[in-house]
DNA sequence: TACATTTGCATAACTAGTTATATAATTAAT
DNA sequence: ATTAATTATATAACTAGTTATGCAAATGTA
């Protein structure tokens, strides 16, 4: 198809689609070749009947990866067609155990030399080409058994936004994006106290002159988070992080982790050796967020904020 | 799935139907994740549209390798989403021209960045791999489309079927289905005349004992072919190859072949140069094999047959 | 030019799966 | 010993495709 050299790879789904659709249609000529009087789809079950002897419709489902229900309506099928029966009865009078009769036994031995054929088909095609579609196959259940492709692709996405955005210098005209972006999270979640008020009305005088510093990320232009550095009077620590906050319409492009980065390495730039911060439990984002950029637990410190229950600190090297 | 491993090739089909289904699933998600209101199924479609501007329906259906009716619906349903109309009507009032509306080009653009992303997580799964799922397809669509795998399969089931037959000599006890396998088929294309009863009824003493050959193939150890080498008295043959029979019900196990190939074999081995055949032109599969074993045709010798209007000669070396 | 054939599309009916849900039986917990 | 939760199955309703078929328009042909 040459749709799909166009496409490109987003395809995938559409293309296996088609392979599953040529190769089912002719499975079902090939029974007809062999003249044996069976339906593709039953396949699977069959096959499993044709092994375990005597097992439940939900094993099998399990067993082929199919869901119940389709096993419960093939299962149904073969019993009008005559290939199983319902087995005496286990103790459990909710599970209906199968096993194959005596024609489905006959038909699996019938079948026997159909599926070696088949086999020797494939592996023929499989000899012909380069790239083995079975091993393919198997290789792909793995992979996307151990990160899915949504996953594998949200993160695509975050590495492709969190290149465009820029981490600059606070300048006067990002005086109202800091304050509102600050009061959305804090008055969401806990009350605007005192100390909150005058840091964002003012920070020029409240973060700034007292030699402090605030980075703002934008995104596509626009201020979508912020991040204060803010001097102490303290001998262990030079600054605090704090007020950083991030538009929740920007979340999932790792706005908070490329902040809090360039906040540390401004500290470190200032000759800080440790920073300190002071948040909420509730937070648990944030929290994640702290613990990711390498701050650890402490005690003890004094702090004019009630929402105040954990703090936090970071060496810097 | 370990239920692929024991099972073994022949189970492709539902192997490659499941990975579908992983892989479609996830492609829903995606769009949810980019916050497009779009159905996975809908974009083969609009991807065409988005390229081509103006196009029918049955162009779009072999564009993308769908039934026209699959895509008249996905169609209708694009319409009522608002992202295609029908276009202004060409001179054929059969066609049913659309094109993407505003909204349309709209979600194009804007698909195009989730697009790339799915690009690079596929190309990443791809790079993980040794196997590459998206090459094997392409592959594989080729190949299948060169010889499609019920053929492939059909191939591989007259292969072990003739390992199965064996060739021998003609002993009394086969005199029976030596009889009713030629008369079957001459009664059913022709009749019976003089010279069938005489060499069916008494091949001892008509063929064998004037220095012809019969030979026999044995399928499961039944009698299920049978073909004479007949002694001719004629300077440029020694023999008529004659009365060559296959039990329909093992047909397409290349039984005829084999016997053909035997009997011209023993006649190289009694020291006959060329031989002879008589055959009518509406036993198009046994001319066909004739052909097929190196015979051409010939004109003018005499015959006692009614039935005969064609006639051939295979040199031997 | 008239009639047969072909083409483009829509619709209906089918297929092979799915999810959601109901019911009965079993097991766990108080 | 009840009651709640879980398990095994069946059934209903849905999904994304398919084939079969009918109709109207266009094209080919005697």
């Amino acid at each position: 198809m040459e749709f799909f050299d166009k496409v490109g790879k987003s395809a995938l789904g559409s293309r296996l689609r088609l392979m599953t659709a040529v190769v089912t249609d002719d499975a079902a000529k090939i029974y007809e070749l062999y003249g044996v009087d069976f339906v593709p789809k039953w396949f699977p079950v069959f096959y499993t009947l044709a092994e375990e002897r005597e097992i439940t419709i939900t094993e099998i489902a399990n067993e082929i990866g199919h869901s119940q229900p389709s096993v419960s309506k093939i299962i149904q099928e073969m019993i009008t067609a005559g290939l199983i029966q319902e087995s005496a009865k286990t103790d459990d009078k909710r599970k209906n155990n199968v096993v194959l009769t005596e024609k489905g036994t006959l038909i699996s031995k019938k079948i026997k030399q159909q599926l070696e054929d088949i086999d020797l088909a494939i592996e023929e095609i499989i000899t012909e080409s380069k790239h083995n579609l079975w091993a393919a196959l198997e290789e792909w259940e793995f992979l996307l058994e151990q990160k899915s492709l949504i996953k594998r692709v949200s993160e695509q996405k975050k590495k492709r936004e969190s290149k465009d955005v820029e981490i600059v210098e606070y300048k006067a005209e990002y005086q109202q994006a800091f304050r509102e972006l600050n009061v959305e999270w804090i008055s969401k979640y806990f009350e605007m106290e005192e100390a909150d008020y005058k840091a964002l009305d003012n920070p020029e005088d409240y973060i700034l002159k007292k030699g402090g510093k605030i980075l703002v990320a934008l995104y596509q232009n626009e201020p979508v988070g912020v991040c204060a550095l803010i001097k102490m009077n303290n001998s262990e620590y030079d600054f605090e992080m704090a007020k950083m906050a991030v538009s929740p319409k920007s979340q999932g492009k790792s706005i908070g982790w490329l902040l809090g980065k360039a906040i540390a390495e401004k500290a470190r730039e200032l000759g800080a050796k440790k920073i300190y911060l002071e948040s909420n439990t509730i937070l648990k984002p944030a929290i994640n967020l702290y613990y990711k950029l390498g701050f650890e637990k402490v005690f003890g410190l004094e702090t004019p904020y009630k929402r105040c229950n954990i703090q936090m600190e970071l060496v810097l090297r």
